[in-house]
DNA sequence: GGTTTTCATTGAACTAGTTCAATCGTTTTT
DNA sequence: AAAAACGATTGAACTAGTTCAATGAAAACC
């Protein structure tokens, strides 16, 4: 039953950015999809096309990019609650995505698809803004992660996940972070066993 | 003289996101301040709050982090005609940034200062959208730029530089581009012996 | 026009991180 | 409860990329 979904952390996620009135947050709580999602499965697949943008209400997935060439995954992000995910530029241009999102845990998410979003930006322009300001923060973030790749060691980068990222380290497997990090599990486990040594 | 000053390519860049009148293009166009900067001059120096938005007319800039640590700097972004730059973290916020911008060529710039940018919003709040579609092709830039990161060797990320900013090595020392892909300038002499024996 | 600074190249020694293969504990599946 | 799949660890051999130092060429500077 509808009536049952917590739309809180939703609203929370756009008053953090903009103010709205309860008649603009009951119209976006209404272009919102409630779905689940069973650890493992994927909320997107490469090659199909990104349909909704996705908030997350529990649970957390990862948005990775498959290498073929040398049969390798490399995650982007990991996305746990109170964050959106997609695959931005499939979902704004309608082409094949090149990541998948995945499930890593069972999660609830709520969903809003490419003509509600529209909608909503055209009956309530202040809704842009809101878009903008969360593109503005993961610009940010990506920065960020950039500078981290070109400037940290591995060891470095670990010990900056672990501090940037509290808690998520128990709840993903070693060798995914290995993965986010750009480094062979091997190797993490390596750095691991140094650490632990000092 | 004011009058002298060619926009066109400003408004262009506007007119790529979204459709202006021409009084809408006016008071944008009214809000912009002209600017030029010598090579090795700086636009922002770390520390410094980013006072401004800058669209490139003419010339090519390196947005950069250095590594006191290491003694290295690290380039996020070259940044030349047509694009807009800042530190987005310390214009938003009003903090004090971390990059630094400097120019590699003699420059001409126009700028928007912060609330200028507000004016803008508050008056023609479609405005919004164009600087929220900005961003994210920006995000889309910057993600791809993490994947390769990621994914690729040295060889392969200085070729991918070549196809992806063609001219661009012309006009940019090679020990730059090597700040820029995460490698050392010797390194990337190497590869270039090993290419061109090939 | 000569000098200084900046930039690219090359080689030799080195190291951070990879690869491969084996082992072992822990979940998951049936 | 057994079997299978998955995940972390460890070691030995390897390689992509670094560091340091020397050399030469070309800009930039006075």
């Amino acid at each position: 039953m509808k009536s049952e979904i917590d739309h809180s952390l939703v609203l929370k996620n756009v008053r953090n950015y903009i103010n709205i009135t309860d008649e603009e947050a009951d119209f976006f709580v209404s272009l919102l999809t409630y779905r689940r999602l069973k650890k493992k499965q994927f909320l997107l697949q490469a090659y199909d096309v990104c349909k909704y943008e996705t908030f997350i209400v529990k649970g957390c997935l990862k948005e990775y990019f498959t290498d073929y060439e040398n049969d390798k995954d490399h995650i982007i992000r990991f996305v746990t609650e109170g964050t959106w995910t997609s695959d931005v530029e499939s979902f704004a241009k309608e082409t094949p995505s090149s990541l998948n999102i995945e499930a890593m845990e069972d999660c609830e998410l709520l969903q809003l698809d490419y003509s509600s979003l529209e909608l909503l930006f055209q009956t309530y322009p202040k809704f842009e803004r809101w878009c903008r300001l969360i593109f503005e923060k993961n610009y940010i973030e990506f920065q960020s992660r950039i500078i981290k790749n070109l400037s940290l060691s591995g060891k470095e980068k670990y010990l900056d996940f672990l501090s940037e990222y509290p808690g998520l380290s128990n709840r993903i497997p070693q060798h995914q972070i290995a993965a986010y990090l750009g480094i062979t599990p091997e190797f993490l486990s390596k750095i691991r066993q140094q650490l632990a040594r000092e």
